[in-house]
DNA sequence: GTGAAAGCGCTAACAT
DNA sequence: ATGTTAGCGCTTTCAC
């Protein structure tokens, strides 16, 4: 068994209380003499404090909970990574779950999460929820919102990217690069994101005078981007760029398009959102719009450790902006 | 404030020793009448048991720590898919580690594991940790080693794939497949699977009577590969085969093959590890050996669970079978 | 400067 | 079939 507090402050000759106190740097008035003696002590027997008592009276678990769709998906490493580190540096550990973009599972987790006693959470909602979150007990905790928006008690605040602008940019670069027909070829057309990124190339296309509005919905995977070119060509559209709701679909256009004989950059422009760590390995690399997701899960713990000691976060809500990274599926012309 | 045990006991008339039991499910002798009056009280004021409380005196806390080198290297996010999948089905949350392969982040973050008293441990040791782990407090939970092999008090078991017989296998591949003089571009060789992986080389080449070992030796990154590539071809090494290490140097030899006028798989035939996700997605898709992995973090979680309920693991060691994936980067000739 | 005592919310002998 | 009691290891008033 592990050596307790009770048994230092015997072995010291003092009282909890005291050891307690230095133990939480409150030792304000306690004598130097005392100090080193227990210190000494705890060194000596390798004393660990027993985070379960003293949360039970304390509260606070320095632990907090990180909700995200798919650790698979290449988008959120580098999100959970950002959240990690600040946390880490922080003194807290964090709890990840995958939700697989389902609300049961999104749910359940969060319940857990609550059981657990996290002190906080990060909140990626699943794409496809559109309802707000009606959550069983109510959310005493800060939630954090990242990349998604909902509705949800107890939001402290949110991080976004700029997507209306990133998108904006991303389609806006295909005009000026000489290409006149673009398709956007979307996610889930629910959810906030998806529909900044909609009204950014709504936005690009009215400046650069294209008359019809060509969007396909469909899943943020691989896979859709795959299908998406092949339906665009079923039907015969006329095109020479595609604008990808993110990397994935973009991976998937490509992939698509050569099948097609259709050669990128020369034959169709592609332009993806996020600039995951695979897009500068597709060949041709891809040009894309880059979101900061290491710094925005950075800022996502930082604004909740905030919260979490009191403080109340500077900008309650925070929009990231977006680069637009130029590699080789766009070629003036 | 969160409704107690204590509250439901005298709503319901009733001690908390009878509410505890039947939220425990150990309601063997309780009449049906208390116990559904203590249910129906439970649900309609919501009460959730203060897993802080029963930790302190149960000692679990339902939680394992998954110590990886990096989530947001592609090799990770599987396994650790793979471990939460089955940790969560099992009512356990998982806390992540990211050590960087550092070997000092990894003995804090198993100390911080220790404090928050997880009931257990999966480890994947640095890539780069040759000695044992001395670990400071004396681990009495059991530990999980994954992919690595290391010497660390409370090893219950260690999951890893069949480096030796994945490399040899690979390796016959390209020999098969009519290449004739092949390099191994391999990560640090200091660590069990590494030097598997180098036994496994040195075995084909034996059986298929390639005179010279070629073999380079650096990290697991695609920098490496693509460095190796040049620094062959600088000193005029000949070789029409590579074997990788991993699938991220594999990434970074494509590359630089490609730069260097060599065409893949015609001129030099290349073969990864691992399967990442990325390997399909490349040009050419690539012929690697396949771990695993979701299955051997899912396996791994289980074995865990096992012994913290009580259960000895059934096989102590689990190799996991590799599988070769003949994609586009080799090609019979 | 330091200590006594109460209590956080729960479980688990041991009674009855 | 249910209750009494004693902690689990710690923090925190309040008192001296």
């Amino acid at each position: 068994m592990k050596i307790t507090i009770k048994e230092i402050a015997k072995m010291a000759g003092v009282s909890t209380t005291t050891v307690s106190m230095i133990i939480n740097n409150k030792a304000g008035n306690i004598s130097q003499g005392t100090k080193d003696r227990v210190l000494n002590l705890m060194k000596e027997h390798n004393y660990v404090p027993n985070v379960m008592a003293r949360s039970l009276v304390t509260k606070k678990t320095h632990t907090i909970g990180l909700v995200i769709p798919d650790i698979t998906n290449p988008f959120f490493p580098e999100i959970a990574r950002g959240v990690e580190d600040k946390a880490n540096q922080e003194g807290y550990n964090v709890i990840y779950c995958n939700t697989d973009d389902r609300t049961i599972k999104e749910e359940r987790y969060i319940e857990m999460l609550l059981e657990k006693m996290v002190d906080g959470i990060i909140f990626t909602a699943s794409s496809k929820r559109i309802e707000g979150f009606k959550n069983p007990m109510n959310v005493k905790i800060p939630v954090i919102l990242m990349d998604r928006e909902i509705e949800f008690a107890g939001i402290k605040a949110k991080i976004t990217g700029n997507n209306r602008l990133g998108a904006y940019e991303g389609v806006k670069h295909l005009f000026e690069y000489g290409y006149k027909r673009i398709v956007f070829i979307s996610g889930p057309l629910v959810n906030k994101p998806s529909l900044d990124r909609f009204e950014g190339y709504k936005k690009a296309l009215k400046e650069f005078q294209q008359q019809s509005i060509l969007v396909l919905e469909g899943d943020y995977k691989i896979d859709w981007g795959y299908e998406a070119v092949k339906k665009l060509i079923a039907r015969g559209e006329a095109f020479d760029g595609i604008f990808c709701g993110n990397d994935l679909i973009a991976v998937g256009v490509i992939k698509s398009l050569k099948e097609e004989g259709l050669r990128v950059p020369e034959d169709v422009g592609v332009v993806g959102f996020d600039d995951i760590y695979m897009a500068r390995l597709l060949d041709p690399e891809l040009t894309t719009v880059r979101q900061p997701n290491y710094e925005m899960g950075h800022r996502a713990a930082e604004m909740l450790i905030d919260v979490i000691s009191g403080k109340e976060p500077d900008p309650k809500d925070m929009v990231f902006d977006t680069e637009l990274i130029i590699r080789k599926s766009t070629k003036e012309r």
